[in-house]
RNA sequence: GCGAGGGUGGCCGAGCCUGGCCAAAGGCGGCGGACUUAAGAUCCGCUCCCGCAGGGGUUCGUGGGUUCAAAUCCCUCCCCUCGCACCA
């Protein structure tokens, strides 16, 4: 039968859809559950998203296989803006978007209007594209029970989100208060990352304003002044604004400020009272005096065209010690300190002002700035070095710099430990204030301008110690795979702060409490793997039942509620049949958020018993060694893929190009080699059907078929381990590759004409199928009902009566001896036609059974050696026998030095010595060193019989 | 700067935890052979250097160290990737 993968798996495909192989119900066997976070249908699933379930779905037939009782199912995440986002993109027709969905996803152009309602657009990525998830899972084979499939804008979904919420909100882990949002000037509303034409890598920056005080027209004003190093305050010099900016006096929460106009606009967005009463030009400030908050110092306003008006307040205070920009500056303007006269400056006064150091730093002088501008060569503040010389003085007066005496308890302190410290001691003394400004320009689609604004908003308390305390302890108790992501989860919990939880829009739930706004992607996808245990059956629920107390009463048990609900109290059963999650399988990506709130949300809501046992971390996918992109149509569909090769190429590239948490390159010639390889095991497996005896039949072994079963033990164990630890790569090249390894020489060395050999090869192949059975399952299962009658429906287990280290170590020695007697033939050229093979006198073995006896010490085997006389007459000889036969037995492990010296050489080499002489066509004499006079006998060494070619 | 991962033969990529059977699996590429009218596929062998007897030499980012023995353990440094932080 030749290999058609097609028709052999439409066969299963659809044997497994019409008997619900793969639906799960609650029974008696050991549950498992396995998870991997829905996929966001905002486009087609590519081969990158082909591993992502594949991997899970390997364990979850592995498991079944083991006997147990799994459930593993998919949803689809659609909430957020993406989706939305998509949609009004492809209504407005933009190129960028139709092209990806047609060259990427292939849409093609009669399809494009039933996307153009976000839900019609999920459906049609869901299961209606060929490019759509649900046709690529199914045709991988995915052991999905897909009973269980919802969207999170499902009604029902967001009733059980709504109790979520709810629950948390009581639990005091969600909060309102105000929270920077991107927000557009001119829509006048928040956007998000997807609305934005520039700037998507804008981050929110948190300025400290520095409240420096000031007389306008008699007035005391203050003027704030913008900084990201609060620290610096004691250094300041001077102060900057723009001659030929606009600048106004405006009550800023009933109190008068100097700033300017620009800054206005955004001090209102963050939530401050803003009132302008009069309006200045830059110019008329020049020449003044502030006054230093913290020190009281009087310091000159200076002119600068650098300063940006429309950048936070638009007044710069001067750091010229630490700030290398500063520094040139200062020097710029006290070079033309005579030009400044025009603005009724004292060319003296500026002539006289001094960088004042406030801190010390490892590698630089008293004046940091100074030596980071001269030792760079840096004449002028055009000079693009000036940039890097900055960014580098900051970093490390940042992680190295030490304040000095006048801060006091800061006094010695590295900046990086104590700036949030000091900045909010100097906030509360009402020296300092604050703003949000973005790091870039941010440019709406709209080409409108976005400005930082303050919203009030929900969040999520992840900076509680308490909460971050439990969920510690829940990755404390978790199986963390690779072992080294655990500590990936500790460190996220410790800097995670407050997660803004709603959005203004998007799909999803909408906070019950206020249906203005929706909860996001990330917030509304935590502990929804407990909705799979009774997404099925909550069907038959009307949706307006399923209140509160509802899900109280399911999740929290009967007690729970005054009244509780019995169809509840129904699918609690089921619920906790099924849960915890057995293994999470995720990208890598996600430890940083979705992951650790996943861990936070069980360790919060369920008690211990219910948090997650493990989570398995996934690498990403490399297309021909580049990053997939499906906008640049740099991708491959798994439908393709599938055409081409067939599900089980693919899932066997997948899962044995490398572990699932290291990354993997989909290449298309590795993915036809592998191909080849599987059509050549299917043509090896239909040689073995068609000659395979009844798996009870009542054969005559060899040694070399039960070194073969032998083998076949091991390789039984070591992937049964290696996919306990959900190595699948390390699990599939044992059982294919490494095991080939084995078949080679045995195909060569047995008689493959003896019914032995038959019943050998079946056996053989009967547990590699099942082994393979969760990598490949429509080949394993369709080859497994061929040899058997049956699929594969069991896991191999070791038998240890078949394994052997005598059988292993006497067909080691064979192939020692043949890759000897091939370096000989290689290196002399000869073509031999009489192979003597000597093996090792009697003495010699005594010698080795000495060594094995005392250990591998020179020293004292001689003392032993040397006490029986017969040995004692042939001394040299001994001693550099012992040599040798301590750096043997040194080598080895006591096992196979114990079946070494069970072992009889010459009976070895005898039985081998039909299959010798076929393979170098020659004859073969084996003789015993004692029996023949050749003069290359005595290097005959036991375990290494002397050789000669005639 | 912090956290994680990594640097292996022409290339990809195992090995490293648990030191020795490691000149280092497997694949790709290359070379030779078998089969074929031929190509492809398939199968067999070779593929660091030297060697007409199973041997020797030099390799696993750099430089040290531990050990009878190091790709493997320890330290130093260099480089790469990712995440985080930082960034008038």
């Amino acid at each position: 039968m030749e290999y058609e993968p097609h028709a052999v798996e439409r066969r299963w495909r659809e044997r497994w859809a019409e008997t619900g192989r793969y639906e799960a119900d609650p029974g008696d066997e050991e549950a498992t559950f396995i998870t991997v976070p829905y996929p966001y249908p905002s486009g087609g699933m590519h081969i990158g998203h082909a591993r992502t379930y594949t991997v899970p779905d390997v364990y979850a037939r592995y498991r079944r296989l083991q006997g147990d009782n799994v459930l593993f199912p998919i949803a689809w995440h659609v909430t957020g803006t993406p989706i939305v986002g998509a949609v009004e993109r492809l209504r407005k027709g933009e190129s960028d978007q139709l092209e990806t969905l047609q060259n990427a996803f292939g849409v093609s152009e009669s399809e494009l209007k039933n996307l153009e309602t976000p839900m019609g657009y999920a459906r049609y990525f869901i299961e209606e594209a060929d490019s759509s998830y649900k046709t690529g899972m199914k045709g991988l084979g995915l052991s999905i029970d897909w009973r269980r499939e919802f969207t999170t804008n499902d009604d029902r979904y967001s009733k059980f989100i709504e109790w979520q919420y709810r629950t948390l909100r009581d639990r005091d882990r969600l909060e309102k208060g105000l929270h920077p949002v991107k927000y557009c000037t001119n829509e006048r509303q928040p956007v998000t990352t997807h609305d934005l034409l520039e700037g998507e890598e804008a981050e929110f920056q948190e300025y400290t304003l520095v409240r420096f005080g000031l007389t306008v027209d008699g007035e005391s004003v203050t003027a704030p002044m913008a900084t990201l190093r609060p620290e610096t305050v004691r250094g300041v010099t001077n102060a900057y604004v723009h001659p030929d900016g606009e600048y106004v006096v405006a009550d800023v929460d009933g109190e008068p400020w100097f700033v300017s106009e620009a800054a206005t606009e955004k001090l209102r967005l963050q939530e401050r009272d803003v009132e302008i009463r009069k309006r200045y030009s830059g110019d008329e400030l020049v020449g003044s005096t502030v006054e230093n908050p913290v020190t009281g110092d009087e310091v000159l306003i200076l002119p600068a065209t650098f300063v940006d008006t429309d950048n936070a307040t638009g007044v710069v205070m001067s750091v010229p010690a630490h700030s290398p920009d500063d520094y040139v500056a200062l020097r710029e303007l006290k070079e033309r300190a005579d030009e400044l006269t025009e603005y009724g400056l004292d060319p003296a006064a500026v002539r006289a002002i001094e960088p004042i150091p406030i801190l010390s730093v490892d590698g630089y002088g008293e004046i940091p700035a100074r030596d980071a501008v001269e030792s760079a060569g840096i004449e002028s503040s055009d000079d693009p070095r000036l940039k890097d010389a900055t960014q580098e003085l900051y970093n490390r007066e940042f992680h190295q710099g030490e304040l000095f005496e006048e801060y006091g308890e800061f006094a010695g302190a590295v900046i990086e430990d104590v700036r949030e410290e000091l900045r909010e001691q100097f906030r509360e003394r009402g020296a300092f204030d604050l703003m949000y400004e973005f790091s870039e320009e941010v440019v709406c689609r709209c080409g409108g301008d976005v400005e930082v604004a303050y919203q009030d908003t929900w969040f999520l308390t992840y900076n509680d110690d308490d909460w971050k305390a439990i969920t510690k302890r829940a990755v404390e108790q978790l199986e963390a795979i690779p072992e080294n992501t655990r500590e990936q989860y500790t460190h996220t919990i410790d800097w995670l702060n407050e997660w803004p939880c709603i959005r203004n829009y998007g799909l999803g739930t909408r906070l019950p409490w206020d249906d203005e706004f929706v909860i996001e992607p990330l917030s509304d996808s935590t502990i929804y793997m407990s909705y799979y245990t009774i997404a099925h059956r909550l069907d038959e629920i009307p949706v307006e039942d399923l209140d509160h107390e509802f899900f109280d009463a399911l999740f929290y048990g009967p007690e729970a509620v005054d009244d509780p609900d019995a169809r509840a109290l129904d699918l609690r059963e089921e619920w906790l049949h099924w849960y915890p999650v057995d293994f999470r399988c995720s990208a890598n990506d996600l430890i940083s958020n979705h992951l650790t709130f996943f861990l936070y949300h069980h360790a919060e809501l369920f008690e211990e018993s219910q948090w997650p046992e493990g989570i398995t971390i996934m690498g990403m996918g490399l297309l021909e060694g580049e990053k997939m992109s499906s906008s640049k149509g740099h991708v491959v569909l798994p439908g393709e893929a599938i055409d081409r090769y067939g599900a089980d190429t693919v899932r066997f590239f997948l899962l044995n190009s490398a572990e699932p948490w290291q990354d993997y390159d989909w290449r298309a010639d590795r993915v036809e080699s592998t191909h080849n390889q599987l059509r050549r095991f299917w043509n090896r497996a239909q040689e073995v059907i068609e000659a395979a005896p009844a798996a009870d039949a009542d054969v005559e072994l060899r040694p070399v078929d039960r070194w073969l079963l032998s083998k076949l033990q091991t390789t039984i164990r070591r992937t049964t381990e290696a996919l306990e630890g959900f190595e699948t790569r390390t699990a599939s090249q044992t059982a294919f590759y490494g095991f080939e390894e084995q078949l080679r020489w045995y195909r060569r060395r047995a008689d493959l004409e003896r019914e032995g050999a038959a019943w050998t090869l079946r056996t053989v192949l009967e547990a590699r199928l099942r082994m393979l059975a969760p990598f490949v399952p429509f080949m394993a299962n369709e080859l497994h009902e061929q040899l058997t009658g049956t699929p594969a429906e069991t896991w191999p287990a070791p038998d240890a009566e078949l394994e052997s280290d005598r059988i292993e170590a006497r067909e080691a020695l064979i192939r020692e001896l043949v890759d000897d007697v091939n370096d000989i033939v290689d290196v002399t050229g000869t073509d031999p036609e009489l192979i003597r093979v000597i093996v090792a006198a009697d003495w010699k073995r005594t010698v080795f059974q000495q060594v094995r006896e005392t250990g591998p010490d020179v020293g004292a085997v001689m003392g032993q050696v040397m006490q029986r006389p017969s040995l004692r007459e042939r001394g040299d000889e001994v001693n550099r026998l012992v040599q040798t036969l301590v750096e043997f037995v040194r080598e080895r492990d006591d096992e196979t030095l114990s079946a070494l010296s069970d072992i009889d050489e010459r009976d070895v080499y005898e039985d081998a010595a039909g299959f010798l002489a076929d393979a170098f066509g020659a004859s073969i004499d084996v003789v015993a060193e004692e029996n023949t006079d050749d003069e290359k006998a005595g290097q005959a060494e036991p375990f290494r019989p002397a050789i000669v070619l005639e």
